[in-house]
DNA sequence: TTGAAAGCGCTAACAC
DNA sequence: GTGTTAGCGCTTTCAA
């Protein structure tokens, strides 16, 4: 059948002379270029198909220099890998990235950056061609990690605005617009002493849920509004809601910054024999595994993590076909999720 | 200062026009081959860091043939990705392959493999050179994927046995080892009428504990143990626990299958109003999140998952080093975590 | 020990 | 429209 024996994987020589084309023909066929003649792409592709030829990336690579393929970089503080990963949070946004970049046909590769040592290697990564791009999540809002890629003219996506300004692009959810529709619910339920449990103020997130939430209750004619500050923890949410307990008995409506706080509160609240929602109404943020777990189920504020992470590929390979693009971000609009706890 | 405009990145020939010595000397020092004159090496070396020269990947894969990079594969059950990255386990399984294969330098591609197509592609991926060989992470146990990347001869390494047998290497859990731990610990406190919480019946890890658990309090004089089968859910467990109450209203020690499991234990039983561990002693398994977040706080059986990971990657450099070896495995022990509960 | 030279598999001018 | 040819940057015989 063959002129010569085949030895190991095809490669484009061996399509081309078994369609009976030359090497450059049988890599137009493969790459789309449609100036060619019909039989022969068809022979091209017939040839393609019966050897199972799938074009060597690294040759590819090395021609046209780019990678064809992107790095998502986790960046931790120092030492925390593990945890990281632990997190379902960063868990959403790592198969949102997977998940679209597989329809295009491209699997990222995952640094990690939880050093000094391990930024400067996870930006020579992509320097010298092992990604055309890097996606950016970043466990904390000082990461010198941005900078470090906009210093090196790499094309770059973070999750989540940066807390110094940067030029880089982003998505981000409209945190204060959650918060907004936190203070909405509470007051359309009717509840007159309405507090809240925030997350650490150096935190930008945390700052515009609270700022958010302030605001939006202001508009309802709520000018103060009691804050305990927690960290995000179980615990911290537990301790938060005492606080408040003791500085107004008679709340009736909470507002935590996340769910895992909004939990603490439950539980402190069940303790006290308040029942949820009738003596107190309760609401979370970010609809994470916690809001199911808790009796009763939280309501909460939830965040398209996944739709989110898919724009942020978008808007990464958009610049790396145009690297002259301007920085550009996207906000996300967040959305109530209605369950028993308000 | 130097005889030509630089132009673009440096290549190996910068560095040796640089150093005064051949392309090759060059290439020599780079990999550390040591039958280089003193002299020129250190010429090098100097080159090399004044000019932040690093190799290119691409055209180091095309003549050596090594992609030097491996693929992390994560096999869901049809479309279940953003599923499967939400759940921590596969978090922590990631983040210790992330950070051990991060400690020799390389960075794993992630890839979905949650449909036929998919897992076509995934195998692809690798055999086209993207990749020296796999890791493989299943949510289901009878995952075909194994199967596949055996049949192309690709280096691959499992998480967790796969169902049916493949020549393949893997780490896996003592499962039984651990359920046996949970049985010693609540025989220990004295607890007379033991029930368990059971996983589905088709995953060989339920399996093991369910059998581990039974074997060791026939050991311990109880041949029989009545048992419930959940699915590894909060909601199963709370149904099972009510199941096993009706059949023996006096227990006073469960051994759940998973942490979310012993949780909605945990919550019937405080319904019920039974008190933990002075009625009613319980152990879960894999200390999760919920572990540390249910009250009280339960004690469980953990697994050394970033530990496993790590072993897993080292086995998969190994078996690329000499893809002729044969499979192997390597279990591991899990440990008791005394908490509260038990 | 070192250098010259031959590719690795592919794409992209550039002629035909 | 198609084929020829020149590399992309690197490693590695093979001589010297």
């Amino acid at each position: 059948m063959s002129s010569k024996p085949a030895k190991g994987t095809p490669t484009l020589v061996d399509i081309a002379k078994l369609a009976g084309v030359s090497r450059a023909t049988a890599s137009r066929v493969i790459n789309g270029v449609p100036t060619v003649d019909k039989a022969m792409a068809a022979a091209v592709r017939k040839a393609v198909k019966s050897t199972g030829y799938t074009p060597n990336p690294a040759a590819r690579s090395l021609v046209n220099g780019k990678a064809g393929s992107i790095a998502l970089v986790i960046s931790g503080s120092d030492g925390s890998a593990e945890q990281v990963f632990g997190d379902p949070f960063f868990g959403r946004v790592t198969g949102g990235v997977v998940k679209y970049l597989g329809t295009v046909g491209i699997h990222p590769s995952l640094v990690l950056a939880d050093s000094d040592q391990a930024r400067t290697d996870a930006v020579n990564f992509v320097r010298r061609g092992n990604a055309d791009g890097a996606l950016l999540v970043s466990t904390h809002a000082d990461d010198p990690l941005p900078g470090l890629f906009v210093a090196e003219g790499i094309p770059a996506v973070l999750f989540a605005r940066p807390a110094r300004p940067v030029p880089i692009s982003f998505v981000d959810l409209a945190h204060g617009r959650g918060a907004a529709m936190a203070a909405e619910r509470l007051v359309e339920r009717g509840c007159q002493r309405v507090v809240t449990i925030a997350g650490p103020a150096d935190l930008p997130a945390a700052q515009d849920r609270l700022t958010g939430f302030r605001q939006a209750m202001a508009q309802y004619g709520k000018p103060y509004v009691p804050v305990a500050e927690g960290n995000f923890t179980l615990a911290s949410g537990e301790a938060a809601m005492a606080t408040l307990l003791a500085e107004q008995p008679d709340l009736d409506g909470v507002f935590a910054a996340n769910d895992l706080m909004a939990s603490g509160a439950l539980r402190v609240l069940r303790d006290r024999g308040r029942s949820v929602p009738d003596d107190v109404a309760v609401i979370g943020f970010d609809d994470s595994e916690p809001a199911h777990a808790a009796r009763p189920r939280l309501t909460t504020i939830a965040q398209p993590i996944e739709e989110m992470a898919a724009e942020m590929s978008r808007i990464l390979l958009d610049l790396i076909a145009d690297p002259s693009a301007p920085p550009i971000s996207k906000i996300f609009d967040p959305y109530l999720v209605t369950r028993d706890s308000a």
